[in-house]
DNA sequence: AATACGGGGCC
DNA sequence: GGCCCAGTATT
């Protein structure tokens, strides 16, 4: 272990804290969905969920996807495509991929019970460090570490632990000071005390330490140093990329879409045709009329620019240009690609960007 | 060790 | 406009 911590933690009042985080959580805790019960399988969806989102935006999504799958078997019997519907404006869908893919192994590996030691659970597609330990201590009351952003924030400024909290291997530093500190008697109330006091009371910026329950054991705050910490590297800049999306319809009134790749960004989502910009040689509109006769082997009349959108994912940016156009082509339906009414595109998963360009075009009526 | 991977809300 | 959010998989 870390000497200074070590070091730290030989004089720190473990006792006092443990039992003022775990009584302030178990007094103060919020009333959420995924607090009803211990069901392993509700605690898994909430974690998975819960993975870089806030509460309050999970809260909706939680309660539609357990009507829509209640049970372990309920998640591995339906379709990847409802599925990811049900994901749709959440984001990172690799998520709900991987997440029905491991539900599936535990439907059929695992008779439906979702593992409860570190080295099962931890196989399982989509659970890593934080998720397992979280569902262990939640789930089955194992003393698990489960580190998250508001662990390392909280833990940083309680033990003024200076190491820079943007660098991945220094999880394993917080996941030290947990063992040495969580509660044997209630590991769930500890483990979720520490993140409902980061969400709560120990937040980023302006913490509302006069209402903290281990104000009295925090060495930051006794120290002045609570604006100071956590230590936290900046990320880069996101990469900028031009994009022109065609709205095409053809003489049914029905428009093209496509399923994207299985892999990357989106993975399989749909949207309307899109082509990446790469030289300045074509225009916008050419680029994407050669995208459409090569892609489609369509020829497209009155291709004309419509409105500009742009959209800001934590890697990049699109700046989208969105054409019209109208096509003789007649509709076929194919695995990658669809003819459809705006009213179908609803049914299907799109991600929000070009959720946004069907609402644009059906409010003008085209 | 760095990068890919969504989307929204707050300052 | 930047930061952050109950992170994980891939390179």
């Amino acid at each position: 272990m870390n000497s200074d911590l070590q070091h730290t933690l030989e004089v720190f009042p473990k006792n006092d804290f443990k039992n003022n985080l775990v009584n302030w959580f178990l007094a103060e805790q919020r009333n959420l969905p995924w607090r009803l019960n211990k069901d392993p399988y509700r605690v898994w969806v909430s974690e998975i969920m819960l993975q870089q989102t806030r509460v309050e935006t999970v809260i909706p999504f939680y309660n539609k996807f357990m009507q829509l799958f209640p049970t372990v078997a309920d998640l591995a019997n339906a379709k990847e495509e409802k599925v990811l519907k049900a994901w749709e404006g959440l984001g990172y869908y690799s998520r709900a991929r991987n997440l029905q893919s491991a539900v599936r192994e535990v439907h059929e590996v695992y008779n439906g019970q979702v593992p409860n030691t570190p080295e099962n659970i931890s196989k399982l597609k989509g659970v890593g460090p934080y998720t397992a330990g979280a569902i262990l201590s939640i789930a089955y009351g194992i003393p698990e570490p489960a580190v998250d952003g508001n662990v390392m924030r909280v833990l940083s400024r309680i033990l003024t632990i200076r190491e820079d909290i943007g660098v991945p291997k220094n999880r394993k530093i917080f996941e030290q000071a947990v063992r040495a500190l969580i509660s044997h008697e209630d590991p769930s109330a500890f483990n979720q005390g520490m993140m409902e006091l980061g969400a709560l009371i120990c937040t980023p910026t302006n913490p509302a330490c006069l209402l903290c329950p281990v104000r009295e054991q925090c060495m930051a705050f006794e120290n002045g140093l609570v604006n100071e910490l956590p230590i936290k590297s900046k990320k880069k800049a996101p990469k900028q990329v031009e994009l022109v999306v065609g709205v095409i319809k053809n003489k049914e009134g029905k428009f093209l879409i496509q399923q994207r790749p299985q892999t990357g960004l989106l993975a399989n989502m749909w949207e309307f045709p899109t082509a990446e910009l790469k030289s300045n040689l074509l225009s916008k509109g050419d680029t994407l009329g050669f995208f459409l006769n090569e892609e489609y082997k369509i020829e497209v009349e009155e291709l004309a620019y419509h409105f500009s959108i742009e959209h800001v994912f934590t890697h990049l940016v699109w700046k989208i240009d969105v054409y019209v156009g109208n096509t003789i082509k007649e509709s076929n339906s194919l695995t990658t690609h669809k003819w459809v009414s705006l009213e179908e595109c609803k049914d299907l998963p799109f991600p929000v960007v070009h959720q946004k360009i069907y609402q644009q075009i059906e409010k003008s009526q085209l």
